[in-house]
DNA sequence: TAAACAAGTTTATTTTATAAACCAAATTAT
DNA sequence: ATAATTTGGTTTATAAAATAAACTTGTTTA
């Protein structure tokens, strides 16, 4: 019997950002754009998703005059994103 | 940079499926159902997709008189799961 | 001051996963 | 014998997800 995979996290991008930020801890947007050759609107749209199960947290501040938006792992991202890994790998046999 | 994630075995069935296949080199059906606790339609769909890539063979046999219908993983398949670890492993920091 | 660029967001489209409905044959109950 | 149920699936319809295209707002640069 396999337990469920978190769907948040089974999803290349998300999973890609998580990533990131469980090493970076912060991150700008365009940062992540550019690591996970993602679109800004698909990162975008993953970005929130993250946001509202509370596994990041963004924040939008100002660099000088143009605007900025930091991406942090929260706590319960970082419980979530393990939790998966250690799912995952009863699939993997590893 | 993040190399992309074999979109065959990054689904939760399909993988849970190659999973027991790799180590039982041979299942049936009904078998595969029950442990993946999948509903047979979702089942039927997944294994065609596997086997039309070459990651699975299907056999349709018959156990006395009811049909049978047994899989097994194909070096194609076995392949494509080693590399799918190997690459899924960068993104888990693992 | 008009054109191009940066940093995103919103919306529309495509793809994918999943289950419901269905089918054929075999078994069991009446 | 035949009606109802079960087994072993497939096909099709629906729901959810991923993704990109189009758009917005403000800032530089020509």
């Amino acid at each position: 019997m396999f337990q469920p995979l978190d769907p948040l996290l089974h999803s290349e991008l998300r999973l890609a950002v998580m990533s990131l930020l469980i090493s970076a801890e912060e991150a700008e947007f365009p940062y992540i754009k550019e690591q996970t050759g993602a679109t800004a609107g698909n990162l975008s749209v993953q970005l929130d998703k993250l946001s509202t199960a509370g596994y990041i947290e963004v924040e939008k501040t100002f660099k000088g005059k143009k605007p900025c938006t930091i991406c942090r792992i929260t706590p319960v991202g970082q419980k979530a994103f393990e939790d998966y890994i250690q799912v995952l790998k009863t699939y993997l046999n590893v």
